[in-house]
DNA sequence: TCGCCATTCCACGGAATGACGATATGTTGG
DNA sequence: CCAACATATCGTCATTCCGTGGAATGGCGA
């Protein structure tokens, strides 16, 4: 258990968006799956293909990045595009920043 | 394995010392433990405590905080204090930053 | 309606993680 | 030097995570 069995301790100020973020890109696999997105909008197969995973696989992966508010999704036709979403990417990295500061001062 | 066969895909350009960081903000646990510096310097003994886990689980945990650039540790007798380490926390954060704009331009 | 693409769920192995106890290292005090 | 204390490290075990392939579901288009 990850868990605690007390359950005493409070829970973190991050939101879930947040710990979805930190989770998502804590893994080696989805950074450099994150980096095929610098040329600009992939389907889901064409990222299944450029990573040489299976196709759910990369689903899953694509999947978890977006709950982590760093890909966007947009439907076409039969076929799904995900994108980077800058925005959202930047709100968490502010929330994070402040999460830093709330919690550590830069007192002494 | 999360190798990749083809070898066509680059790793990550973060620094090692930014996946650090990263894993070690993605565990819940570490969240609580480093809110616990909000106050000021702690041992591990007192972490420990307060964490209500064994000494060796809160130094391996505050090992990893401190690989991550998150805390720093001074010996003073036989007790190590941890404490944050603001400015390369700061330092992480920014390369964080810049290696999602250069992933991700904010283009159309 | 049929076929395609994507998503979701399943069960499975292997790798990584987290916690613990025991032990090694290091430091202070007697 | 030795004993006691605080920390670090090691070995082990349980749990979780990761990626896979396969099958079922849903949406959309021909």
């Amino acid at each position: 258990m990850t868990e605690n069995p007390s359950g005493q301790q409070g829970r973190p100020q991050l939101s879930p968006e947040a710990q979805d973020f930190l989770k998502a890109l804590a893994s080696e696999a989805r950074q450099q799956t994150l980096m095929l997105f610098a040329g600009g909008e992939l389907t889901v197969g064409a990222v299944a293909a450029r990573l040489g995973v299976g196709q759910s696989t990369a689903s899953q992966q694509l999947a978890q990045l977006r709950a982590g508010g760093l890909l966007t999704s947009r439907r076409v036709g039969k076929e799904v595009y995900y994108r980077v979403d800058s925005i959202r990417t930047q709100q968490v990295l502010d929330e994070l920043q402040g999460y830093l500061r709330a919690c550590c001062p830069p007192t002494a």
